[in-house]
RNA sequence: GAGUCGGUAGCUCAGCUGGUAGAGCAACGGCCUUUUAAGCCGUGGGUCCUGGGUUCAAAUCCCAGCCGACUCACCA
């Protein structure tokens, strides 16, 4: 290992360590409460056994503070030599650094400063690190250096490790509301033969056993819906979706999508069930309905959240008048609000584009926009009145399209012509198998799509979903 | 893929009207038995992202590249 003066000495102390027969390693240290749980017991002369990394020490000739921290939280430890021996004393100021794990005993008191502290009996190095930690005041700021060592930023930014705590329990809370009302959690294929689902440029990879090209799926809801041909009559899936599009703030090339559908059920039916599933997500993990955004504003889940039609929303913020203009006139106006699209877009693109440039980013609070024109869905019923629109909201907040939801198109003539547009006349796109199966019969169903990271940033008030994705995308280091 | 901004010690940062690199913390040595961003004395530590160019002289100016952030495009 190259290095600089500080791995330098610690491999030294790791080598003297060894030589002197103590394992720098450890193994198996029985920890018998957390850090958490040690402070809300804080009777004095109580003993206590906990492990932790080392964040700060301050040495005081004689004996010495420090700071041991783990999951879920901190406690002072106090070292005193005449405590301890003199040679364990020792071998603490000169063999232990910031950033080691160690196991500790000892017993709790409080200082005269009024801090919960671990007189420290005992301890065990039970892992010597090679590389420095920088001191926790200073933490680790280069965005850089934490998504690349999201360990360091997991340890020295309790801002990011809460937000991953967070992100498990509304997971967790997700998955507890749906089976709660008898949804059944599947898995479905993340390779597919065929990329369906959805309208986006798939990775590619190959079986080499069957010499078979492969896609990562994009959307899991051809087998989902094979599933509601097969019997099952409420069904989700909570897994990563693929697709080989460009990064931002708000696009991972892998991302999380829970896809929800309920046979019998509507796009009202999952209203109701998204609505419910939030607000209760929320108030499990947050105790609350109101969230603040990273900018300061706040966004307010209280129930029953506004509905709204595409064409009333559009007429709201645009004009009345709008959906009177000739489609020449339409890509004017939008021209000149500074909006773009293809020359040769058609018209319901021109107004999609209006609607998602300047009117979806300013939707805060929960807002279900109801009804968007057919071309723009190929998967969802026709309304029953207007041939024109589908039955289907997108359900925006925070400024992002968080679910979209269809009353099912179960009608498989239908599916297979709007699918065949869809592909622009190429047949062998077709998900055949799929469009079998929807002969079979597929029951009326509601269903519903909902990206877990953008979930969970709206709900964390995160800026970034880099802030809520572990590991997410980087070109490797040079 | 395009534009803008950024990359200096282990960490956080300063230095960028060009004059040959600094601070705090961390490390190392010493003092100190209730500190908590502990304090005091001393020491070491740099491919200033990489490669070219301009210049007597480049961390600093110019060009190209790498990586990241943001915005746009593709999309959820």
């Amino acid at each position: 290992m190259e290095g600089n003066d500080q791995i330098q000495a610690r491999l030294e102390k790791r080598a003297k360590l060894l030589e002197q027969g103590i394992d720098p390693y450890g193994g198996r240290f029985d920890v018998h409460e957390t850090i958490a749980v040690a402070r809300a017991n804080p009777t004095p002369e109580r003993d206590v056994r906990l492990a932790g990394r080392l964040m700060s020490h301050r040495d005081m000739g004689k004996s010495m503070f420090a700071d041991l921290k783990d999951s879920s939280g901190r406690i002072q430890l106090y070292i005193q030599k005449k405590v301890l021996n003199d040679e364990q004393f020792e071998l603490f100021k000169h063999f232990v650094d910031l950033g080691d794990v160690i196991g500790v005993t000892g017993k709790l008191f409080v200082t005269h400063a009024g801090e919960l502290t671990v007189r420290v009996e005992t301890f065990t190095v039970l892992s010597k690190a090679i590389r420095p930690l920088p001191k926790e005041h200073f933490g680790i700021k280069d965005t850089e250096t934490r998504l690349r060592q999201r360990y360091l930023d997991l340890w020295l930014n309790d801002k990011s490790r809460e937000t991953f705590l967070l992100r498990s329990k509304i997971v967790s809370e997700i998955r507890k509301y749906l089976d709660g009302r008898g949804f059944v959690e599947v898995e479905t294929p993340m390779m597919q033969p065929l990329a369906g689902g959805a309208a986006a440029e798939p990775f590619q990879t190959h079986h080499n056993a069957l010499d078979l090209d492969l896609f990562l799926r994009v959307a899991p809801e051809l087998y989902l819906k094979r599933l509601l041909v097969g019997g099952y009559e409420k069904v989700y899936e909570i897994n990563r979706n693929f697709r080989n599009e460009g990064i931002s703030r708000r696009h991972n090339p892998e991302f999380t999508m829970l896809e929800v559908y309920q046979a019998y059920g509507d796009f009202e039916t999952m209203m109701e069930l998204v609505q419910g599933m939030i607000v209760t997500v929320a108030e499990n993990v947050f105790d609350q309905l109101t969230v603040k955004r990273y900018d300061g504003t706040e966004i307010d889940l209280t129930p029953p959240w506004r509905r709204i039609t595409y064409r009333e929303i559009v007429e709201e913020r645009i004009g009345k008048e709008w959906f009177t203009l000739s489609p020449g006139d339409r890509k004017l106006r939008a021209t000149q609000m500074g909006v773009e699209f293809p020359p040769d877009a058609p018209d319901y693109e021109v107004t999609n584009a209006i609607f998602e440039k300047t009117i979806e980013p300013t939707l805060m609070n929960p807002t279900f926009v109801t009804h968007l024109p057919a071309e723009l869905v190929v998967l969802a019923k026709p309304n029953k009145q207007d041939a024109g629109i589908v039955d289907v909201f997108e359900l925006i907040i925070n400024g992002q399209e968080i679910a979209p939801a269809y009353s099912e198109l179960n009608d498989p003539v239908v599916q297979r012509s709007r699918l065949l547009e869809q592909a622009a006349g190429h047949a062998e796109k077709l998900d055949e198998d799929f469009l079998t199966a929807l002969e079979h019969g597929m029951p009326p169903a509601g269903g519903m799509g909902i990206g877990i990271d953008r979930l969970v940033m709206m709900l964390t008030g995160a800026e970034s979903i880099r802030d809520v994705i572990l590991f997410p995308l980087l070109r490797p280091q040079a």
